[in-house]
DNA sequence: TGAATAGTGTCTTTCAGACAGTATTGG
DNA sequence: CCAATACTGTCTGAAAGACACTATTCA
């Protein structure tokens, strides 16, 4: 085979983190996990990213390594997922030279209520940050999954992969607003999307104190549309 | 220090690859180098992207290696740099488990005739591809980087970063057409990008066999700007 | 009937698309 | 003068912004 001594060198340490995003109660939230209180770990009891160790043995490639860590955080198995980047360097991990491969997931808002892990909890994003301070350089990953996350919805579908299967124009509405944090044109808004070939009616209205709402579902294996402007460009 | 237990196991390969780009004979071309012709390395005399294995005791994090990269087969020192994403699993390197952070630059034209290193030679971009069979998932690599070129190219103003120091308006337009395969329209490309404000104007004219043309500049310390519509949508 | 929210229509603005027309050089 | 390319102006159409207006439910 391959000679050893040409591989007989240190190697980084390998990671994936997942940037996990819900809806929950009308806000965005991250999903993020406590990491245990034992002195032989770096940050003791600090919040971090869901993630870990790639394992080269069970990890068939990194995405399968970065569904595992979702799936153990949150029984979910197959949501959006998009690779957000990665982070590497000798000062990022005690431990030494480490490397990250982040993640970030879109979780409908009824997936979210889930079976959480018992170290997982949801927190509000605000602004582009979260209450606690993060381990290693964790807020730095969910800082740049934010503005990803932002940037892309000025113009995608991507919030739909924030909806439960059935859903009215005006709630997909709401989760643009939160996500981007603005409000937006009613009118507009409805041209757009029902012009995006992106979600079909079903034979259902949400019922309220109001007039009802048509219900609408995501076309079958629709890949996130890109509009060919943004909403309303701030300035 | 930290139990030696805990990270005693198996790490994959790590290595950083870089896709080089510049505009060279009016025509998208990548640089590629090729292998060494011994068997005890894998894809033996194969072109493959820049790039190898971290090393974790001269590279501060993984754009420092990037960079350095760059700079070993080019003697370039600071074209734009932009993350790409990664690659990594069992099967993409038959000497085990590995992951590449992968990086694309943009060469100015100027910087792209320099000393290459030996084993290195530009090659034209047909499509999304290149002529020739590239070592290990590269080609996928490769695809990645001209999507993500292209698609940036639509409402961005990265093409800026392909431009010698100083260019006239249709020729940066060219370069905008060599990298989307397709005519703009003359009007509506300078209105927005001298709208941008992104370039300025030098007190100098490119003189040649017809009308002269006005010479810019970028305006120094650019980041790139966004647009809020694409070019042309293609339907 | 009124409150509340769903949904439509209409006018304006902005900007790309198309393309004609003018400007300025060398030969 | 002509060829060639740089640059400007004008008309049109598409889609967003603003916002008024209608529709449909429950209480």
């Amino acid at each position: 085979m391959y000679k050893k001594s040409e591989l007989d060198f240190p190697r980084p340490l390998t990671t994936v983190d997942v940037v996990i995003f819900a809806i929950r109660s009308d806000a965005l939230q991250a999903l993020l996990v406590q990491r245990p209180n034992t002195e032989i770990e770096p940050f003791p009891g600090a919040w971090a990213l869901p993630g870990g160790f790639v394992d080269i043995a069970g990890d068939r490639d990194l995405e399968a390594c970065a569904v595992r860590k979702l799936k153990d955080k949150t029984r979910v198995v197959s949501p959006y997922l998009e690779q957000l980047g990665s982070w590497g360097g000798a000062a990022r991990d005690p431990r030494g030279w480490s490397a990250t491969h982040a993640y970030f997931a879109l979780l409908p808002e009824h997936a979210a209520g889930g079976a959480l892990a018992a170290d997982a909890q949801w927190f509000a994003v605000e602004g582009d940050k979260v209450r606690p301070k993060l381990a290693f350089d964790h807020a730095v990953i969910l800082q740049a999954a934010v503005q990803r996350l932002r940037s892309k919805v000025e113009y995608t579908s991507l919030p739909a992969y924030l909806m439960p299967p059935e859903f009215t124009l005006p709630e997909l509405q709401r989760t643009y607003e939160i996500v981007l944090d603005r409000p937006l044109e009613k009118s507009a808004f409805r041209t757009r999307m029902l012009a995006a070939d992106l979600i079909e009616p079903v034979a259902k209205m949400r019922k309220g104190p109001n007039r009802p709402a048509q219900l609408y579902r995501l076309k079958k294996a629709r890949a996130p549309v890109f509009f060919a402007r943004t909403f309303n460009p701030p300035d």
